[in-house]
DNA sequence: CTATTATTGCACTAATTAGTACAGAACAAA
DNA sequence: TTTGTTCTGTACTAATTAGTGCAATAATAG
């Protein structure tokens, strides 16, 4: 039929995560996205609805990108040392690039949006859930195992994992090494024991 | 001499805050500060230098109130009960008007600013410091008085206590009940015991 | 009461913002 | 090659941004 486009969606899409993950949603202008995204305005519009459209879309790329992680590293064993595996590759993640400046895109998104944009806390919170779920999930196969004390509530449980992992990125955002942050998410694991 | 200002400079330095606390830098315009400090623009530029200026303002007066806070609450009892009253408060005022939506003032300012403002980190993580350097003395007394376990190294915990701090701020900030957290909390601390 | 001087409100500017319009280029299918 | 459609770059707009300039005002000290 017709032209092609000249440039992969994909990515542009990755490249605009990048921007919105570092400086947030209102710190990057359309100007910025272009230049990292390398297209045209022209072609931007015609791509993408507007800037808000490209948000939402990039917090879904992380959705799923983050998804395919965890599924990739907690496949790795059973039980506890899935959960230990888990830690592990997100604290190494948390020290990879400059991760340790951009911090979760998901939480970033959450502070920025405060609230204000229905859509956005929906897409953060069905994120943050989850995680949760998979956690619970391997802490109920824990327990099956005997790895876990049966007296904890999985639902408790996972939530407290979940927090914990934010408290270590807070962590590492400060000052903290890796080897101690590592440290501390194993003690902590090994608490439910 | 002559005429002297008619707005009082600390409520609007507050309302400032407010603002600042709930929307970010740059999602708070100079007018919406003009309508929440309710004066003129005149009188805004007379009282301060520039948007910048003001904003790192607020982040020390939400220090200076976030230092009167735990001086406040944790000179009730001795080690571990200080420890307790200063996690049961901060959780209380977490749920306390919109706190919940607006999260920690200092850490969604350290995401916004993603370590472009030196000034701003540097602010940040002088406030950090602060509230790691105390929980780390309220640490060594409770082991003093053989209420932590001494194999506990001060450092590693005060800064296990503070990110958990975050972690139980992130559960609020997404579903978790009042009473929910507070048990996390107690359990959180008795693992010192 | 007067002179002095800081405060105040308003009009203004220059830069940046997101988004639009459209002409012309490029490409696929015939 | 021709045709038809889509892509792309540029020039534009209207709104909003932070910040300035200044005349009028109001209060204090004498």
């Amino acid at each position: 039929m017709a032209r092609n486009r000249e440039f992969d969606i994909n990515e542009a899409l990755t490249s605009a995560m990048g921007l919105f993950w570092l400086n947030g949603y209102s710190n990057t202008s359309i100007d910025n996205l272009l230049e990292s995204m390398d297209i045209g305005k022209g072609s931007f519009y015609q791509a993408f609805d507007n800037k808000r459209d490209l948000y939402l879309q990039t917090l879904e790329l992380y959705k799923n990108q983050s998804r395919y992680f965890f599924e990739e590293i907690s496949s790795n064993g059973k039980g506890i040392n899935r959960l230990k595996n888990y830690f592990i590759s997100l604290i190494d993640e948390m020290y990879k690039e400059d991760f340790v400046q951009r911090g979760c895109f998901l939480c970033n998104a959450s502070i920025e949006n405060s609230g204000k944009d229905n859509e956005i806390t929906e897409i953060v919170s069905s994120g943050y859930k989850e995680v949760i779920d998979k956690l619970q999930e391997i802490v109920e196969e824990s327990q099956t195992i005997g790895e876990i004390r049966k007296d904890l509530k999985p639902e408790d449980t996972a939530h407290w994992l979940f927090s914990s992992s934010y408290g270590l990125l807070m962590l590492a955002k400060s000052d903290f090494k890796k080897d101690k942050i590592k440290k501390i998410a194993m003690d902590t694991i090994n608490i439910l024991v």
